[in-house]
DNA sequence: GCATCGCCTTGACGCAGGTCAAGTCGTGGA
DNA sequence: TCCACGACTTGACCTGCGTCAAGGCGATGC
């Protein structure tokens, strides 16, 4: 089972596929072609259509899981009834890992935006691979690092800066991680709004407001020119 | 140098209480009596006076920093000025964990807030440890994601509930904590306001309404009896 | 022990953004 | 291709919280 084969050939059976999808997850990279092997033997990869939820608060979720393709809504409900949009995962990207150690009740729901591939990898066995393979372990930690950095950069510009300068910051983000002018909103502005700290209405006031001095022309619901980048960094 | 000595004993030597202090550090918990003298062979303690920064924004801080004693304010300062306090760190608790594997340069800021006592790990050196001892990274692991989880709740918080439930949910979780009716405020109200994402004046308009209504009364500046819980929670 | 600085409190006021409502439009499912 | 539901927009209103200001008090450091 765990004998190290010559070639790093993905090659042509059911399998080799799957060995291939597990080598290009980020946490995974850094394993050499065996450990790839074993790991691949374990995942259970499947086709999840659009608006599934992945699991809700209450759910004792023994899965982590990592995205192939398509993306994935986290987000949570506070007490009093407000739904707070967490963040947007996709390729590459994991989730599940709260619960990694001590199995606790999550309170986040998760839910794929579009059709997903998903791997599911049991906590037990993720447990194992961290202690065997260190590099993943570390791996985890960086990105669970940068989780943590932006969520405070959520608090900040939540609780610091006031509407119109969120929504500029978050068009300019996606402008830069798409390194394109004319941008898709990977969610809906409902959820644009939730993620900002804003109300739907406020959000669309302000986009309006945008539109208005030229800095940004709006096509449909999902699609955004910006016509003015340096504008808006310097709202 | 790494051969194991058969008593666990901590010893009357100088290190011997460097040794037992590496002992009762969380993250080096599950680690053996050799493993504990190796790290503590490398380990800068230093006795820290109130209100030194220990790193700040702009710096690079090539230290994972372990506190013994004392506490540790983590705060940003937004591009517009804003400054926000992001968590309270006490005994056992690490922090400089961003740069951790890519060392980056941080937008924190940590200050002691009373004389601590912290320990100094390279990020080589602890790198390093996370390789060769997978526990130690596995509860690293726990650690940041039960401090994501926090960090989300502030979100949400701050998103989702009016000044007087923040203020609410933040004493009772004091109360809780400390497991008793007669709380300190481990930070200035400021501070906590900041915390809360309010500014002094509506979390000092918010406590004296609380006393009006006889669930709290307040000492000093820091201390406050809780004296009725159950109305708290219902804010 | 005392002085001083900065924290805390209280008041008055204004406004950003939330709420409610109604109408339009887009989009996804059949 | 079409339908229907939900997302989005726009308007009017209003309130909670921030801002500014001034005074009292407490805690820290000498």
């Amino acid at each position: 089972m765990d004998h190290p084969r010559g070639h790093t050939e993905p090659g042509a059976e059911a399998d080799g596929e799957l060995e291939s999808l597990v080598a290009r997850v980020p946490i995974f990279s850094g394993l050499d072609h065996g450990q790839i092997r074993e790991i691949a033997a374990r995942v259970q990869p499947r086709i999840v259509p659009r608006n599934e939820q992945l699991y809700g608060a209450g759910d004792v979720n023994p899965y982590l899981r990592i995205i192939h393709t398509g993306t994935v809504k986290v987000y949570r409900i506070t007490e009093s009834g407000h739904e707070q949009v967490l963040r947007v995962l996709g390729a590459g990207d994991f989730l599940g890992e709260k619960a990694l150690i001590s199995p606790s009740v999550s309170d986040h729901f998760a839910v794929t935006l579009t059709e997903a591939e998903i791997c599911s990898l049991e906590h037990a066995a993720i447990r194992d691979y961290l202690l065997r393979y260190p590099s993943v372990a570390l791996t985890m930690l960086e990105t669970l690092s940068a989780r943590l950095g932006s969520t405070e950069e959520q608090v900040s510009a939540i609780a610091g800066e006031d509407a119109a300068s969120r929504v500029a910051t978050y068009l300019v983000g996606l402008a830069e991680e798409l390194k394109r002018n004319s941008v898709a909103l990977p969610i809906t502005k409902k959820d644009v709004a939730s993620f900002l700290g804003l109300t739907p209405e406020t959000l669309s006031r302000r986009l309006a407001g945008f539109e208005d001095n030229g800095w940004i022309h709006q096509q449909g619901n999902r699609r955004i020119d910006i016509l003015d980048l340096e504008a808006l960094r310097l709202v």
